[in-house]
RNA sequence: GGCCCGUUGGUCAAGCGGCUAAGACGGCGCCCUCUCACGGCGCAAACAGGAGUUCGAUUCUCCUACGGGUCACCA
């Protein structure tokens, strides 16, 4: 048969030579062993948890080597695109950080526009590129059209669907279906023309050359060396409206623009034979690649699944909304990514999580389960480790998203916040209190006169008297400009003469000898002052309140008495 | 069912032929302490199973089991 005559009928518009292409796509000049990588998402919903933890890999080995880091939108199934994907992709980029030096971005006037020189970063737009090389493959003979209808062709793979469904034969139902498929490259030059005139829409189907039974070594940088079969299957590259698949996509892309390393999910795995054989069938040198461990959950059996869409936490919106600043959730999923950047940070406390020297060598290549006990310890050390203006800020950011009656008190007065959020901070022992910002109102709205309330009662084993007694006491001798020691010492001087005893070491010793002790008795003025039994430092807490505020509730506790 | 990948405590994981098999999270206990939080100390908890190679296997090989992925004109 005569290819090149076939490849003129397939693509008469087709007037570019692939070297033409090249030379629009010449190499990088960039310095030794810098890295070329690429986030691909499909424009089809919200960035996943997974997607996010593949493109801080991205990210970090392209510029932790001097590299490029580019943006390409994999829009190459229409029907599954949503609209608004992309601004809503780019928006969480940008919350993230993770800053590409290449791709599409958002013009003033909110087009979206491309950014660098080896665009169109869009695969939509992309069409004569591949129409390109997939003529080459055709005059080659390494691809050829197929006018088998979608209905046609699930008919054919029926009885693969049959088998899956009574779990019979496999064997030969692969073997039907493969037979089938075979059939669909036997054709003559004037079958092509008669299909053509017709107006038939076709798919280009690459021609197979190899044999499964065949397997060739090939090296990830993740999961280290793999036996691969060769591909003897007839996958498609270019759809009926000319628009290619992933597959082929992958192939002209990736030289094109002259990625060096491609990280993408396991479950790409598969199909790397179909990219083995498209690169070798094209030229093209392969890159790198980074097959990454999947992200799982624990289902209700005890067994490991794939965090689905509507599992929280697998949208990365979903963080944001629950109160999870961005560096938390990027040091978690460094961590997931190295187990040994918790180790380097605690070593480097001053430094930020992108001084981090990050490893592919030390990924790890089984799946790992989400693990939120784990985000909440890292996000508490990063919270505990900002300074009260930092946290101020952030919280205040979230709040006015999210929570704008708290917002509208956060800031009605930013000096009293402050001093709020400097409690326990600073220090070499921060407090933990929270690990999200939507922990944070709970934790101090007590501090507010609107939103403060009696949470909890005074344990009944003690008696009401004795509490009267304590918060009269302690309402004659506050002084707030008392120093913490002379503070404390009036507080257990009230105790003592009630029976609670400032010793607690007596105290512990023969608990029937006294009534309770000095911490009983903070607890009464704890709970007046702050309607809870637990809170930070309770001198901070009242230097914070004022005197006027503190007396003020002591007197309205003893009023409910 | 074919093919591919994986399997160290509940979770994340060090280990890369010889160790009492790290560490972190979580759990539990003790200490510190005005409560909470922090911090300190400690406890429980693991090499999926079986062959083989070897003086010696968590580590190398094979088999089995289990888990996951994939088998589209979706990515």
């Amino acid at each position: 048969m005569d290819f090149q005559y076939l490849a003129d009928l397939l693509f008469p518009n087709v007037t570019m030579t692939p070297e033409e292409v090249e030379a629009k796509y010449p190499e990088r000049n960039l310095p030794e062993g810098a890295k070329v990588t690429r986030f691909a998402p499909s424009p089809t919903g919200f960035v996943h948890f997974g997607g996010m933890y593949q493109a801080i890999v991205d990210e970090r080995l392209a510029h932790q080597s001097g590299g490029v880091f580019y943006l390409r939108i994999e829009d190459t199934d229409g029907q599954r695109e949503i609209a608004g994907a992309v601004d809503a992709l780019l928006k969480t980029l940008e919350t993230y950080g993770v800053s590409y030096d290449e791709g599409v971005e958002i013009a003033e006037d909110g087009t979206i526009r491309d950014k660098g020189d080896y665009g169109p970063y869009k695969q939509s737009q992309r069409a004569d590129l591949y129409h390109v090389f997939a003529k080459k493959l055709v005059a080659e003979g390494k691809a050829y059209p197929c006018f088998t209808t979608e209905e046609e062709l699930e008919e054919i793979q029926q009885a693969d669907k049959k088998a899956e469904i009574k779990n019979t034969d496999w064997h030969v139902a692969a073997e039907q279906k493969r037979a089938a498929m075979l059939a669909q490259r036997n054709f003559t030059i004037e079958e092509v023309e008669e299909h053509l005139k017709a107006g038939d829409p076709f798919v280009l189907r690459i021609l197979a050359n190899g044999d499964p039974e065949n397997k060739t070594k090939f090296t990830d940088l993740v999961k280290g060396n793999l036996e691969v079969p060769e591909n003897d299957e007839d996958f498609v590259l270019l759809k009926s409206d000319g628009i290619p698949t992933y597959h082929f996509a992958h192939a002209v892309d990736d030289h094109l623009m002259k990625t060096t390393h491609v990280i993408r999910g396991e479950d790409w795995l598969p199909s790397l034979p179909k990219h083995i054989q498209l690169f070798r069938y094209l030229g093209f040198k392969m890159p790198k690649y980074l097959h990454t461990a999947q992200i799982l959950k624990s289902d209700e059996n005890g067994g490991k699944k794939k965090l689905s869409k509507r599992d929280m936490g697998a949208k990365m919106d979903d963080y944001r909304s629950m109160g999870y600043a961005t560096e938390c959730v990027w040091e978690y999923i460094l961590t997931l990514l190295n187990s040994n950047f918790e180790e380097w940070h605690a070593q480097n406390a001053a430094k930020s999580y992108l001084d981090f020297p990050f490893n592919i060598k030390k990924m790890s290549v089984s799946g790992c389960l989400f693990d939120f006990n784990k985000l909440n310890d890292v996000s508490k050390n990063v919270l505990s480790k900002l300074t009260a203006d930092e946290i101020y800020e952030k919280t205040v950011d979230w709040a006015a998203e999210f929570d704008p009656e708290f917002h509208a008190l956060l800031t009605a007065d930013p000096a009293y916040t402050k001093k709020i959020f400097a409690i326990g901070r600073g220090g070499k022992k921060p407090r933990k209190d929270y690990a999200t910002f939507r922990e944070i109102r709970p934790f101090i709205d007590f501090f507010y006169d609107d939103l403060f309330k009696m949470k909890e009662e005074y344990p009944e084993k003690f008696a009401k008297e004795d509490v009267r007694a304590v918060l009269e006491g302690f309402a004659e001798t506050y002084n707030a400009a008392d120093d913490m020691n002379a503070w404390f010492e009036k507080i257990q001087k009230i105790g003592e003469a009630l029976g609670y005893t400032a010793d607690m070491k007596a105290y512990k010793a023969d608990p029937e000898a006294f009534k309770g002790n000095v911490a009983d008795v903070s607890m009464f003025i704890r709970i007046a002052v702050t309607g809870k039994q637990n809170s930070p430092d309770m001198y901070a807490v009242m230097q914070v309140l004022g005197e006027d505020r503190v007396l003020a509730r002591v007197k309205s506790a003893l009023a409910a008495l």
